[in-house]
DNA sequence: GCTGAAATAATAGCGTT
DNA sequence: AACGCTATTATTTCAGC
C-alpha cells in the first residue's frame, strides 16, 4: 500500500461495509471536509483500491439455496487443458468463483444452485468437458459467515 | 421469488454489477420513470432481496495476495464444540468466510493474508482451537472468476 | 403502480490557502 | 491536501391518474 494514507483507509473500511454512505456522512466522522473526503474517494477509484460497488442479494430470496464446493481434478496441466478448462467453467452460470490451486488437485469452484437438482444438472454438464479426471462435490449446510469486507 | 417481476429482476441484475448506477440511467435502460425505479430500488431493499450495497476492494492492492482454503475436521459434532468452534472461528480477521459442510470435513474456511508467513500465524492460531481433528490448507494460484452477482 | 414536477440533498468542479 | 463556494445532478416526496 505505497500511496494512501490512514484517512483512505478508513474511508475504503466504511465503504467495504456500506457503500451507500454520502461524502458528508464519511467527511462527519472522520472530521474532514466534504470536498477531501470527495477528492479520496475519486482517487481510491481511478487508482484501482475500489474496484467498484455492488448491490449484495439475499441469495435464498432470489433461488440460490444450495451452495456447492466442487474440486476438480484434471488429465494432465499442459497450458492447453488448464486453459480450455477455465474458458469453457467460466460460462456456466452457477459458477460463482473459479480457482487454481496448489495441491492435490487444480481447481476449487463456487457454485451456487437452487437445489440439489439444479446442481446434478450442473455436475452432468461440468463432468461432460474434456480432461476431468475427478470432480468432488461438498454441500453447505449453514454459512457460519460470509464477508466481502477485508479487515484493514 | 413470490412478489418480484420481471422489471424488479431487470434492476436487481443491473446492481449487482453496478450499484453506482442512478436512477435516471437504470430508468433510461429500462423505460421507465425515475420516480417509479426509484420505488422498487426502495422496495427491494426493504424487503431484503438487495441486503447491502458494498465498495469491493482490489485484494492485491491493500496486501491481500494469499487466498487459502482450509478444511477443518472436528473430535465430535455435538452441539457445543460445532458452535464454539464457529463462535471462535469468525473472530479471526483472516477468516473472510466460513461454511459448516456435508461429508468428510466439517467447515471449509476462505482465509485471506498478505503472505504464507501471515497464512502460517493465522494456521496456528486455528490449530490451537480446542476440538480440532486436522486442517488441511489448500492455496490459491490464480482467480479465474470471482464474481459477487448471481446470474438472474 | 406509474407519471411529472417541485423540493431537498448530494456530487462535481474551481479558486484559494 | 484541504477548504468553502457554486453549479450541476440526483434523490425524494407528492398530487393526480
Amino acid at each position: 500500500m505505497p500511496d494512501i494514507d490512514q484517512t483512505d483507509l478508513e474511508i475504503l473500511r466504511l465503504l467495504q461495509h456500506n457503500a451507500e454512505l454520502t461524502n458528508k456522512e464519511i467527511s462527519a466522522k472522520l472530521h474532514k471536509s466534504v470536498a477531501a473526503v470527495h477528492e479520496r474517494v475519486r482517487r481510491l477509484k481511478e487508482q484501482g483500491y475500489i474496484k467498484r460497488v455492488v448491490a449484495i442479494l439475499d441469495r435464498k430470496k432470489i433461488d440460490r439455496s444450495l451452495i456447492a464446493f466442487s474440486h476438480v481434478l484434471l488429465k494432465d496441466h499442459s497450458a492447453n487443458t488448464l486453459s480450455s478448462f477455465e474458458k469453457e467453467v467460466i460460462r456456466f452460470p452457477e459458477v460463482m468463483e473459479c480457482f487454481q490451486m496448489t495441491g492435490t488437485f487444480d481447481f476449487i469452484l463456487r457454485i451456487a444452485t437452487a437445489d440439489m437438482d439444479a446442481y446434478h444438472v450442473f455436475y452432468r454438464k461440468l463432468a461432460t468437458l474434456p480432461n476431468i479426471t475427478t470432480v468432488q462435490s461438498f454441500f453447505v449446510l449453514s454459512e457460519t459467515k460470509s464477508d466481502t469486507a477485508y479487515p484493514l
